[in-house]
DNA sequence: AAATTCATACCAACTGGTTGGTATTGATCG
DNA sequence: CGATCAATACCAACCAGTTGGTATGAATTT
């Protein structure tokens, strides 16, 4: 079941279709399309997967699985300060930006628009996914909310779900202008309203405006 | 070619497009699903639009119209403040998540996420439509930053930008977990925030947290 | 170690049903 | 009547999924 030759095939459709999606949506994108990406016969396709549904959810998990790796590898989760843990994400995602457009872009806020009122199973895990990674980000606002506005009124978690509901919209307004300039400044924005929830990472402290 | 019964069925196209393609994405949507929401035959459909993107292009366009004149008609953009204009307008834009899901979602922002490689003339439509929504509430923002921060370092575009952000990403989330409190709660946020760059309208100023 | 077995991995061709779009005929209205 | 509008019937292209069969490679037997 598991030669190497077989699940590096697997992996190709997987991340086939990852990028495939991300460009084009879930229902556009045909089990052609990503056959062909993938270099994959459609008789292999459906050895590996049982239908387009199934290998949908098998994209999102591995999608779950790379992004939280590699936040997990990324330098600024090393820092011991929960706080510039926070603000290091920030400017972890921001320099993600740099990229091609379809390179950033979340796999799931893409396929959950579409298929939120079509696809129940798949509505789940994106919503799964996403709620698990507010949930590692709120870890770190709790602790810095804890040591740096234990008195604040604000939910952590409401603030987590706040981040990823404006990197989700500047992902849409980057595909809409084909420029993620519009989200650079949106990150800038978050970063200074977090500046008045949680203090300036670098030790001067200053009023909102 | 304008009898009464011919726009009344070229409006129910219209807005039977708007309604299936919030809620399954543009590609999903078969043109049999708007002939069956809107009761109307396909003969009927391409009698009135030439192809599924045309009437795309002008189910955007209406889209766009009907949003703007029901902002402008809202109670908030009566206001002489402009300050209070940008507040009202968060204000009805909260009370609108209390209808069903579908129905305050923006057509624009869904259909843009899986058009944007495939189809560049609706890609345009939408980054103009959502552009122009966005220098509307650009203008008051300008106007109250005049009033109450004159000398902030920030622009009103790249605020109204950020606000539109957090509204889009608001929509995923609310699709993504089927209940629109996470959208309540970050509209809170945001409020919060725009109090920091603009000050409280209600006459009294306080620090961010 | 050669031959046989067997399960996994893969493939090209095909199928039943769907899709965007068309052609033609019938209704409606000024 | 003449022109616009709507309904039915239809088509070629395309889609997800199937079929029947071929490699591959590791175990098992001889």
């Amino acid at each position: 079941m598991a030669t190497p030759r077989s699940i590096a095939t697997r992996t190709r459709l997987l991340e086939a279709a990852r990028d495939v999606i991300r460009a084009q949506g879930y229902a556009a994108t045909t089990v052609d399309d990503i056959c062909a990406a993938a270099g994959v016969t459609k008789g292999s396709f459906f050895h590996h997967f049982p239908s387009k549904d199934q290998l949908g959810l098998a994209a999102i998990a591995r999608f779950n699985e790379t992004a939280a790796a590699m936040f997990g590898a990324a330098p600024y989760s090393a820092n011991p300060d929960p706080r510039d843990r926070v603000f290091g994400y920030l400017g972890f995602r921001a320099s993600l930006l740099t990229r091609d457009i379809v390179q950033f872009t979340c796999l799931l806020g893409t396929m959950v628009q579409e298929i939120h009122v079509t696809h129940p199973d798949l509505r789940a895990a994106c919503e799964q996914g996403m709620s698990e990674h507010v949930a590692e980000l709120t870890r770190d606002i709790e602790a810095a909310k804890r040591l740096y506005a234990p008195d604040a009124s604000w939910s952590a978690e409401s603030v987590g779900y706040f981040m990823q509901s404006v990197l989700q919209g500047a992902f849409i307004f980057t595909k809409a202008k084909q420029d993620p300039a519009v989200a650079v400044e949106s990150l800038g924005h978050l970063r200074r309203y977090l500046e008045t929830l949680l203090g300036r990472p670098d030790n001067r402290k200053e009023t909102g405006s």
